[in-house]
DNA sequence: AAACTAGTTTCAAATAGTGAAACCTGCAAG
DNA sequence: CTTGCAGGTTTCACTATTTGAAACTAGTTT
């Protein structure tokens, strides 16, 4: 939660009080809003009217009640198309999907934490945690490691330091320095696993989406469980895997640079 | 596009600058953007940053790019969830369009646009405009008009006045007086019709989604084409599409309201 | 009727936003 | 080389907007 402390003026707060709705799966009264956060009563008023003029809150005045509004709505589903690797991806998906019959899952950096933005249920689907539009950690899964394995060396230590390090299972990396060791046998393999460090029983191999360049645009794994899978059958699977997230960059790099591009010169980042 | 001349404050502008990105549909230059928003350079410019700041736009250096950011795409999953009736009316959408076999749409009001929340295919695709997430026309096709025709009327003149009366087709209608009377017929009526309005060819039945206090949610429609169906085929839909409209309305109400338990207020904030 | 709760409005103080203009920077033409 | 120019970024004085304590209103409960 941690909330936006950034002080970027009235926007930010506007952002913030939206994430704050959405943060409820059900619509929500004034005052549930106004314990949770730091506004005092009146500012959140108007913050919540002018978001409600802009249509990106909804309120219904019989119930009081807020919800996200249709602008939104529209917003998310273009920000969905252009934004994110997911419909590129798409295609790609369905093919490892019944390729391999098990999950498969698509995800990007979303500040410190793994959004996953598409995903595949196995042929024989398994109850867990992800699913697409949701956030994670990224210090003990597959994609998210597989991410943080290839930032650039400036970013890591911030994003380290955001991370919960919350124990899931007896197997969770739950030290900056077991992450980096991992980290380090992740760049230097090329896949990243996860071991059941974030739910019992659930493992999985997962490849970075690299541009290029070899920034960071995603991540794509493979997801099994202990009963079905070991480590070593899913690191059988990583070339294929590689070969799909290869092609998923490629697509988003000529995407993203249409024709007129300006050979502004590429500094390395 | 007649931006947004409602002086809301810089949220307001904010949020502008970013229907102004995702109006591309690629990433954009800062130049672009600046012919085409009402602001002066300078203050685009902080816009620009503090909406990347936020994560609602993410910036490219390399290209000197801007595409909707990450955390739009994290609201999104939110917003369809929990703003749309796409969620409540997903089952009975599979239903319709397994027992119809046509093209099946759920469309929402967004401003004086129909906002397509959710889609079927015909079993027998047709190419046509529409696509979730997308806006159309009110004012010529069925989904638009079956709520238009059920709105306040002290809403309405304000609505029709913001629309293009572009002429589609030959049988569209170009006037709010024509429109205003088919209005008329479809109140009376229960539903309506498209005929061949907006698109040669394509024809379909829609009824409004009304809550028990009569106030508009949405729309429903089955879409057909000539090659296949007539006007009085899609006719005897109606009191089918009726009834699963009506199903939305219901649930969708009994959503907005979950709690009549009012639990004891815990004071402090 | 009094006490409370939940939401809305006011108003002076001050913060935050504005935009013209100056300023960079890298590229292209002179 | 150097001059001009087209993006893009920063400055700064001016002022409109935002702020939040407190007062207020409308409903509910005691």
């Amino acid at each position: 939660m941690a909330a936006n402390p950034a002080g970027d003026g009235t926007v930010a707060k506007a952002l913030d009080v939206l994430d704050l709705v959405a943060a409820h799966a059900r619509p929500v009264r004034f005052s549930d809003l106004l314990g949770e956060s730091p506004y005092p009563k009146a500012t959140l008023y108007r913050l919540l009217q002018t978001l409600v003029a802009q249509g990106m809150l909804s309120y219904d005045p019989g119930a009081g009640c807020y919800t996200l509004g249709i602008r939104l709505v529209r917003l998310a589903h273009v920000a969905w198309q252009q934004s994110s690797l997911a419909p590129i991806a798409r295609p790609l998906l369905d093919r490892l999907s019944a390729e391999v019959g098990e999950t498969v899952h698509l995800a990007q950096l979303d500040n410190a934490q793994v959004l996953y933005v598409d995903k595949r249920n196995a042929r024989d689907p398994v109850r867990m945690y992800s699913q697409a539009g949701k956030v994670g950690p990224a210090y003990c899964t597959g994609v998210g490691k597989a991410m943080l394995a290839f930032l650039p060396e400036t970013h890591l230590p911030g994003i380290l330091a955001q991370q919960s390090w919350h124990r899931f299972t007896d197997r969770t990396l739950t030290t900056p320095e077991a992450l980096q060791a991992d980290l380090a046998a992740i760049r230097a393999r090329g896949h990243a696993f996860d071991n059941e460090e974030h739910e019992p029983g659930i493992i999985c191999v997962a490849v970075p989406i690299l541009s290029t360049g070899g920034q960071v645009l995603g991540a794509l794994s493979v997801t099994s469980t202990t009963a079905r899978s070991s480590l070593g059958d899913l690191a059988r699977l990583a070339p294929l895997i590689g070969d799909i997230a290869q092609t998923i960059a490629t697509e988003a790099e000529n995407w993203r640079f249409p024709e007129h591009s300006t050979p502004r010169t590429r500094k390395r980042a």
